[in-house]
DNA sequence: AGCACGCCGACT
DNA sequence: GTCGGCGTGCTC
């Protein structure tokens, strides 16, 4: 019997590692600070041969260790913050599924840590002053003096704001307080620049149908545990409603909710909605909040004065207590995948974090991802439908424009005959036509006609973009992939022949040719250049919503854009939407490209007659016969996804399969090709006959280059292998990685699970 | 990634 | 002799 404590010992990854360090390292917990140290502390300790001081967050408690030669816990960080259990063990399953590091994990769930607790953001405060029953009656020196008391008697109370433009100074006011004569009272001020005056109720009652589909949803949301459901309900169905409708019943019994949007400038009328009805318990959150903001939105989330979260991808690692919902607009959306590392799916994070508060996690859109469906299908998640418009709202009629039809003429021009005297009949009747044009520019490829050379990049391995001033012969060409810019050539580069020849075209050129066609139509142009607001772009800028107000207002009568002009924006009087280029949707090398063209033209057909005005979508394309164009001209999902799952399950591709993408890049040629042989070799070992990991059934494709195979003079190979993304086949990524990275300094190497483009 | 250790060559 | 080049390998 001895009165000696059993030892504590804290397993603790420390921070700013690289990969193949980052680790669990094991310490041992001084009597003193047992009990300080938990899970999800902030610690120093001694690192390495040096015994460098360095954080590190604390994993776990036991009470023995392997390891003989542990060095002691130095102490607390005790002005950082702590992570809680739930955002602890979200940053374990980051790590294990991205390969990321450990502080990679802290940073994506946490933000910047370190900057938040050194005081570099703080909290901005209101002071207002009141006059005290001492003051009352009392008379001081001087006149500004006076005039502050004078105020305040007038007003029981005032803002430091209000009083300075009195007259009054902060010292004044000070010293007046010190007096006695005044208190002073502070009030944290939150910058918040999506508080709308609340405008709650337009109490509209479900239709029977939504109806339905809130119940079913409703009783998933109260079961006490976690589930998963994906909403299927056609353009126009009303979707929005129910998910308010839910919102408000999670609120209503104290859970919180958060809805995240594929990008929150292409969705202002759903952030406007929920932001007016919901008024200061909603927060917004999104990547271009200035670091103030996203502070403030943080701690007004964290005080619980918030309890619906809107946002996009990274809203889902949003602190809210006592999750209810998280609901996932437009789910089969690219954006919820992140393309900086950590590579994580927002759809994996909300399934974690809807298991841990036993909350549903809400799938919707018109066109879910083969993915969602098939798992709705073979009921993992629940499916509900919404089938019917609501209201009076009208699927529009549909017309496949032949491009081959049109004369010879005709076939020179973007618009073609078809949508031609379509947009015609909608000038004379004053109604509104949208035109979705998939490329931004004026023309993506000036070669030359006598030898043929395509002028390119000079940093990337792709063709330059020719962009035109409005009314101006001359032009700039751009890379669209790392922005560099050079004035367009009179003679070709390669043999000085003046004959350069122009192709493809992008929004510019439509706009240009839209102009010459129908000199009376007011024109809006939406794309990167005519939005971004970036110095040194040829056009004047305006940004989203200033154009699609403008538009909205009807100061315009042909809204023409990229992507952008896709998404779920409720404009009443466009009776006409025309998809320019449908064929260049159709037909990329990627086994999703069909998926995504669905949804696309799905979504700009979706656009047109919202209202109880008939629709009209007008498709351009050589190729009519096309299944997936033709199922999406009638809105048929079911068709479209009954035929195209049974192509998946026999090619075994997902979702009956995952694909890991390795992707090596170095600016220097030779060394990258030499490391991806010897990774690809040693791939091969691994899995193949006798290898650590032949029991994994996995496919290892041959290195093939990049898709743009140079970008910014950085050259970039590819490794795919085809698998099921178990714990085992996590472990042989691992190991490459970690092998990788210890050996190649000049020579990068990722993974990325389920890339969104392959 | 740092950072110590180590095993070579050039120097007061 | 000894100062310092940066290749190698480990970090509880």
């Amino acid at each position: 019997m001895t009165d000696k404590k059993s030892a504590v010992y804290a397993g603790v990854y420390v921070l700013e590692l690289p990969l193949a360090a980052d680790r669990i390292y094991d310490y041992s917990v001084p009597e003193h600070l047992v009990g300080q140290v938990r899970p999800g502390t902030i610690v120093k300790v001694p690192f390495s041969r040096g015994n460098h001081s360095r954080l590190a967050v604390v994993v776990r408690i036991s009470p023995c260790c392997e390891y003989d030669k542990v060095k002691p816990v130095l102490a607390v960080a005790t002005d950082r913050v702590s992570l809680d259990e739930e955002m602890l063990g979200l940053c374990s399953f980051i790590k294990e599924r991205t390969f990321c590091t450990f502080t990679d994990a802290v940073h994506t769930v946490a933000g910047p840590v370190d900057k938040i607790a050194a005081g570099k953001l703080r909290a901005v405060a209101e002071y207002s002053y009141s006059i005290t029953e001492a003051g009352r009656s009392a008379s001081v020196r001087g006149s500004v003096r006076q005039r502050i008391l004078e105020c305040l008697r007038e007003h029981t109370s005032l803002t430091k704001t209000e009083l300075k433009a009195c007259g009054a100074s902060s010292k004044q006011l000070d010293e007046l307080c010190n007096a006695g004569l005044l208190t002073c009272h502070k009030t944290e001020l939150f910058r918040n620049s999506y508080e709308r005056s609340f405008a709650p109720s337009q109490a509209n009652a479900l239709s029977p149908a939504q109806q339905q589909a809130f119940d079913e949803l409703a009783s998933e949301l109260d079961a006490d545990e976690a589930r998963a459901a994906l909403l299927y309900g056609i353009t126009g169905s009303g979707k929005t409603r129910v998910i308010k409708a839910l919102i408000d019943r999670a609120v209503s019994t104290g859970r919180s909710v958060i809805v995240l949007v594929p990008e929150i400038s292409l969705t202002p009328q759903t952030v406007d909605l929920f932001c007016s009805f919901y008024g200061t318990r909603v927060a917004v959150l999104h990547s271009s909040l200035s670091p103030a903001e996203r502070f403030d939105a943080r701690r007004r989330i964290e005080s619980g004065e918030v309890d619906v979260v809107i946002g996009t991808r990274s809203a889902v690692f949003a602190p809210l207590k006592n999750l209810g919902m998280i609901v996932l607009d437009e789910e089969q959306e690219h954006t919820y995948k992140s393309d900086m590392s950590p590579k994580y799916h927002t759809k994996d994070i909300a399934r974690y974090r809807a298991a841990y508060h036993k909350a549903l996690m809400l799938l919707s859109s018109a066109t879910p991802s083969f993915e969602s469906f098939y798992k709705a299908e073979s009921s993992s998640y629940k499916l509900v439908r919404l089938t019917e418009r609501y209201g009076e709202a009208k699927l529009p009629e549909v017309i496949v424009a032949d491009r081959r039809l049109d004369s010879a003429e005709a076939d020179m021009s973007v618009i073609g005959s078809v949508l031609s005297s379509e947009i015609q009949k909608n000038l004379d009747k004053n109604e509104q036509s949208i035109l979705f044009v998939n490329r931004r520019g004026y023309n993506n490829f000036v070669s030359c006609v006598m030898c043929g050379e395509v002028i390119s990049c000079p940093n990337c391995s792709v063709s330059l973009t020719l962009h035109k001033k409005k009314n101006s012969k001359s032009g700039m060409l751009m890379c669209h992939y790392c922005n560099h810019r050079e004035p367009l050539p009179e003679k070709c580069p390669s043999c000085q022949s003046t004959h350069l020849n122009f192709k493809g075209f992008g929004t510019q050129l439509a706009e240009t040719e839209l102009a010459e066609k129908f000199p009376k139509a007011r024109i809006l142009r939406m794309d990167a250049d005519t939005v971004s607001g970036r110095s040194g772009n040829e056009d004047t800028t305006f940004n989203h919503e200033q154009i699609l107000k403008d538009f909205r207002e009807h100061k315009a009568d042909i809204l023409l854009g990229t992507q952008m002009v896709t998404k779920g924006h409720d404009f009443p009087d466009v009776t006409l939407v025309g998809i320019v280029n449908a064929d260049s949707a159709l037909y990329l090398d990627d086994y999703r490209a069909t998926e995504r063209a669905f949804s696309l033209i799905t979504q700009v057909i979706g656009r047109a007659g919202r209202a109880s005005k008939p629709g009209r979508a007008v498709i351009q394309t050589y190729n009519p016969d096309n299944e997936t164009l033709l199922y999406a001209s009638k809105q048929d999902y079911d068709s479209f996804y009954g035929s195209a799952i049974k192509l998946r399950r026999a090619l075994v591709f997902p979702p009956f399969c995952d694909f890991a993408l390795l992707t090596l890049s170095s600016d220097k040629e030779n060394e990258l090709f030499a490391a991806t042989n010897e990774l690809d070799k040693r791939l091969r070992e691994l899995i193949g006959k006798g290898g650590e990991y032949s029991n994994i059934a996995a496919t290892a494709f041959r290195p093939i280059e990049a898709p743009v195979y140079k970008v910014n003079n950085i050259y970039r190979m590819r490794l795919v292998i085809k698998c099921r993304f178990t714990k085992r086949c996590r472990e042989l990524i691992s190991l490459l990685l970690n092998e990788f990275t210890q050996k190649y300094t000049s020579v990068s190497l990722s993974a990325d699970i389920n890339p969104t483009n392959i």
